[in-house]
DNA sequence: ACCTAAATTGACTGATCGTTCCATAAAGGA
DNA sequence: TCCTTTATGGAACGATCAGTCAATTTAGGT
């Protein structure tokens, strides 16, 4: 064996994850990246290929980490409605740093086929474990019947963007707050 | 007197319009802009100044054209409710086309005051005209009176955020038909 | 101590970026 | 017809871009 890595590639990854997400894909400059990755410019490219691979794995581990967070929120309460709830808050509180997933559509659109197959592999699982608990939450008389389970993910989904794009806009906490609010009363 | 202008500059600036919805500001080249809006560069730079200026008046435009059409449909019908339903439904119909206020959002934050003071203005304007019609809503018992209506706004323009977001991801008809149906559950 | 692989550094590539210069053409008013 | 303004096209600007090459340093295993 020879010289052991010095760097981590997830904590690096990581910083790649908060550059992109503030300035996203045409907004970030490689050099940008070196700074803030804290590696040389050459261990970057030998590390993660080119700038576009790199987005890419910044794109599928934040889904990971973003898709886990959900789903410890989700699953944290006993009562199922009260899940939702608390996912609807993380959402608002976290909102100020801006959803890398949410840019990435934004910038993107369905123009690139890598793109769009990463956030639906993610939004397949989440979709599946959210599912579990409307459908729970429904049984328990929380959520209206007159709403398809699959309707209740997407329209969560629908307004955990909203939120976010409202918060990139400037929206204090209050405001954000009463959006997570206003946006549960459609379930009832 | 001299020569006339040749071209319209409001159709050149709607075609740049059309380029930054698509590619967004550092996606779209000086190149893309002189092909789509059918001028000379040099025509370009004379009657816009630079890149970042034309953006700032086609995102100015794009605001303004976009919120006679919200209220329009608005005030396009007898009963409040109608309004901010048929206001709801022309999103639901447009959203195809990306949205460069949200795009905008997303790609600076408010890192540019430029771009916060023209959404800023426009969103006061838009805001006003809602605010009338939910207040008018709730006094013929259509809206909640347990949401203030600038809250009632603020939600309507998430939604709005969120479904166009979804749209840009791919969502279909169907389901951007049933965002704007569960959002507007909310209000009631 | 020696070898080997990993990492860093800085210079460097060709391409593209936004922007400007300049020369030319075209169109209306005098 | 001449003048002024507007528009066009092409060449060129310096700057920055993503990505590479080569030389050097560093840290292990043997």
């Amino acid at each position: 064996m020879a010289r052991t890595k010095a760097f981590d590639a997830e904590v690096a990854l990581d910083a790649a994850i908060s550059v992109f997400r503030e300035h996203g894909f045409e907004g970030t400059s490689a050099d940008m990246l070196v700074g803030a990755m804290g590696i040389g410019r050459q261990s970057l490219y030998d590390t993660f290929g080119d700038k576009w691979r790199l987005y890419q794995a910044a794109l599928q581990r934040y889904n990971v980490l973003e898709g886990n967070a959900h789903v410890a929120s989700l699953r944290g309460q006993t009562r199922a409605v009260d899940g939702l709830r608390a996912m609807m808050e993380r959402v608002v509180e976290t909102a100020r740093s801006a959803c890398l997933g949410v840019g990435a559509i934004c910038e993107f659109g369905s123009s690139k086929p890598e793109i769009a197959k990463i956030n639906a592999a993610a939004d397949r699982v989440l979709r599946a474990a959210i599912v579990e608990r409307v459908r729970e939450a429904q049984a328990d008389g929380d959520v209206t019947m007159d709403l398809q389970p699959g309707e209740v993910v997407d329209f969560l989904f629908a307004a955990f963007a909203g939120i976010r794009v409202a918060a990139r806009g400037g929206a204090d906490a209050v405001r954000l707050e009463a959006l997570g609010r206003t946006a549960l009363r459609a379930l009832y």
